[in-house]
RNA sequence: GCGCCCAUAGUUCAACUGGAUAGAACGUUGGAUUCCGGUUCCAAAGGUUGGAGGUUCAAGUCCUCCUGGGCGCACCA
């Protein structure tokens, strides 16, 4: 609908020479009394032409060439708001578009041969990953999935990084636990990791090599074999909710290809770094950031943000129109650095976009469950799988905002009524397929000849909400914001339940049955369309 | 102390470059259903949008200050 009017102002904007100025903002108003779609534009003019709204919006109204198959009514509201109620008829040409396009409906082609890469996740080989991570994944691949939805070719990134302390810290882990098993026990430092998992991976070092290991060092058979323990462990719990990178792209590939050394080199050609106390120090503050920071350590070993900059210099170097990272708001004071980095070398850092997320809180039965990861008393994205299944996490996880914290209610979720969301949408899937079952038995077809018989109420309002699914769908894509779509369906599944109440299909007159029939297989396409976007399942039956 | 983010109904959250009477779900209370799935539908109550100023024809939304919370302030990542 939103596209129709956006070509009858650029036309009519041949007209009215004002009209070119204006980007026309088109609105679907919360109420219906104001119409099917609105447009506040006479006010934005009224401003700049110094004139009254009212009357602009008349003069706008007057020079619009409408086709009353289309647009039934324009009206002037309230202070200059101009109003647009649709042809009914019109309405109903939406389901045999969907029809026609079924699974692809909704997508658009506006950033067709464009690239984008989206890097999330990216949690480094430690441990397992927790329901913080969860969140990260999710939305991450809920973004991929929105992009993709818009044309773009997508690739999904992982960036680790293997070496460093932390990984140090692992295999040493991993030595003491098994030395434990040898008999010597020794105070387990505070500071390293106490999962269970650590005993698990030297207790299968100790399966397989039995005490022959006792004098390697942790640097090499404990931490290699720990990475990889953990790597698969990582790797099977992002499949188990749907995610398959393209890429993972290891830290250590930017030291032995000489891009951090190379990258080193332009900084202080370009005079954009300088030494002291042994350090080398990126001239942060003359680029805007708050202070100068070091990026080589006295030791010799750089700190994150030179690998950080450099590997988001492949980045543009492998071409991509749009770079979106996907971060814990625990990164919050770490990007600036590496963007103004970028920007000092000249790149387009507009391309980049920073996605940041709050954090999660797990509440089980009114209580906030506590976490914390060196203790290891946190719950992993695993077990919460293990609690209450792929669709009911992913669908969790895009429910909210990502700038408002995620309080992911553990009772709610393990409710199959309808308290909870994701049940109350594929219900409304799977009574379409019921329907379908049903009606079939009674000798009635899917038929688009007789749509112009759903005039109700009930019906009309459905057909407005598919409507807008494809504005929807690129509104949100492009603003990167999931929890939209989970809004839109559980409308969506609202009015379809309502109008499923009130409009009987079978023991209604046949033409009406089987427009009702088509009708709800339209919106069952869209409802599987948004949650495939959102990565959950929509079920024929429960 | 400094930086980023947040504060909306009892609860969890929406509110589309600032628009019309701030919406929904859950919970609560009351009601419907001889039905194509009782995992459904309808209705009611529930709000000074944390507080105080300001900008605007119009502010939950923008600006300033205050209060309260999350995250971060390394030659860790």
């Amino acid at each position: 609908m939103k596209n129709i009017l956006t070509e009858l102002f650029r036309t009519t904007s041949d007209r009215l020479e004002y009209l070119k100025d204006v980007n026309p903002i088109f609105n679907v108003p919360g109420n219906q009394e104001h119409g099917d779609i609105s447009t506040n534009m006479a006010m934005l003019l009224a401003k700049q032409l110094k004139r009254n709204p009212r009357e602009i919006a008349g003069e706008i109204i007057n020079n619009l060439i409408i086709d009353p198959k289309v647009i039934l009514k324009v009206e002037i509201a309230g202070p200059g708001f101009i109003n647009f109620y649709f042809n009914p008829e019109f309405l109903t040409a939406i389901i045999p578009d969907i029809l026609d396009k079924k699974e692809n409906f909704g997508r658009s082609d506006k950033y067709k041969g464009k690239k984008a890469t989206v890097e999330f996740v990216s949690a480094n080989p430690t441990g397992p990953l927790t329901v913080g991570h969860g969140r990260n994944a999710v939305f991450g691949d809920t973004v991929t999935n929105m992009l993709e939805w818009t044309g773009y070719s997508v690739d999904r990134e992982y960036y680790f990084n293997n070496a460093g302390r932390q990984m140090r810290v692992l295999g040493q882990s991993v030595k003491y636990r098994y030395l434990e098993i040898l008999g010597q026990e020794e105070q387990f430092p505070d500071d390293h990791y106490q999962g269970a998992y650590i005993k698990d991976i030297a207790a299968k070092l100790y399966t397989e090599y039995g005490d022959t290991l006792e004098n390697e060092p942790a640097e090499g058979r404990f931490k290699e074999t720990a990475e990889k323990e953990i790597f698969q462990d990582i790797e099977g719990t992002l499949a188990r909710i749907g995610i398959n990178f393209q890429s993972y792209f290891n830290e250590n590939s930017l030291y032995e290809e000489g891009k951090i050394k190379e990258l080193l080199e332009i900084f202080k050609q370009k005079n954009l770094s300088y030494e002291k106390d042994n350090a080398i120090w990126l001239k942060l503050e003359e680029l805007g950031n708050d202070k100068d920071k070091v990026i080589v350590k006295s030791t010799g070993e750089p700190t994150y943000r030179l690998p950080d900059i450099a590997y988001h210099r492949t980045k543009f170097e492998r071409n991509y129109d749009l770079i979106v990272d996907v971060f814990g708001s625990d990164h919050n004071a770490t990007y600036p650095d590496v963007m103004a980095g970028l920007k000092s070398l000249g790149y387009e850092t507009q391309k980049i976009k920073v996605l940041i997320h709050q954090f999660v809180t797990i509440m089980d039965k009114g209580q906030a469950v506590k976490m914390s990861t060196r203790k290891a008393n946190f719950i992993t994205l695993d077990e919460l799988i293990d609690e209450v299944g792929s669709d009911v996490v992913r669908y969790f996880f895009n429910m909210r905002s990502i700038v408002s914290h995620l309080n992911f209610d553990l009772v709610l979720a393990k409710t199959q009524s309808d308290e909870n969301p994701v049940f109350y949408l594929q219900y409304a899937h799977a009574r379409v397929s019921s329907i379908l079952k049903m009606t079939k038995e009674n000798g009635l077809e899917c038929s688009s000849e007789n749509l112009n018989l759903l005039t109700g109420a009930e019906e009309q309002s459905l057909l407005k909400k598919l409507h807008q699914f494809s504005a929807e769908m690129l509104y949100d894509s492009e603003n990167f914001e999931s929890h939209r779509i989970t809004a839109y369906l559980e409308e969506l599944a609202g009015l379809f339940h309502r109008f499923y109440t009130n409009c009987r299909i079978i023991g209604v007159e046949k033409k009406l049955a089987e427009a009702r029939i088509a009708l709800s297989i339209a919106v069952q396409t869209v409802i599987k369309n948004g949650l495939t976007v959102l990565g959950v399942n929509a079920p024929d039956r429960m």
